[in-house]
DNA sequence: CTTACGATTCCC
DNA sequence: GGAATCGTAAGG
């Protein structure tokens, strides 16, 4: 992110934190991704434009995941952690006193610490909304894959992303 | 309408 | 390891 970027977001009040942690969910034969049973009410959006935000509860909680591939295919990624950089203050108010370590280190607290809700679903996380994710720089070999976690299908696919730090 | 079930979190 | 707790989806 360039720097004046994010001066001005801390100007606006705006909490910014570095995405550290995500997973893939397939458009196609995927028995762990919400879109494998087709598309209803809930899974909408994924059936939509890349970019856009797919919003969901599970239990009393929100996650965030980003819709991926073109229209018609709904292939996503469910963003599962950030590191938060900026707001931090902001974002221990929202997250109750827990530890630093713990702010944002899960697909629901992350929600929960950049006030991310329903009222997001399908926003456009590319433009000017009130969530947005910026374009970063990573190599592969920073990266970590591993199997994803918290399902109880297809729990072997390496389609886990960590960033190593 | 009724029932089943979580892409989780937090506490014991 | 287990409870919390509620919207969604599917079936009667």
């Amino acid at each position: 992110m360039a720097p004046g970027l994010l001066g001005a977001m801390l100007a606006h009040g705006r909490t910014v934190g570095r995405i550290t942690e995500t997973e893939a969910y397939l458009a196609a034969d995927d028995p762990a991704a919400h879109a494998y049973r087709g598309r209803t009410k809930r899974t909408e959006v994924l059936f939509g434009r890349p970019g856009h935000a797919y919003v969901y509860r599970t239990r009393q909680h929100h996650c965030l995941n980003v819709v991926v591939q073109q229209e018609g295919v709904p292939g996503c990624v469910l963003v599962r952690a950030v590191e938060p950089i900026a707001g931090v203050d902001l974002i221990r108010c929202r997250r109750g006193g827990v530890p630093d370590s713990r702010l944002a280190d899960g697909p629901a607290k992350l929600c929960q610490a950049l006030a991310i809700d329903m009222q997001h679903y399908g926003e456009d996380l590319c433009g000017e909304g009130t969530v947005t994710i910026f374009a970063g720089e990573r190599k592969p070999s920073e990266i970590v894959t591993t199997p994803r976690i918290g399902i109880s299908r297809a729990t072997d696919w390496p389609l886990r992303y960590l960033l190593a730090t």
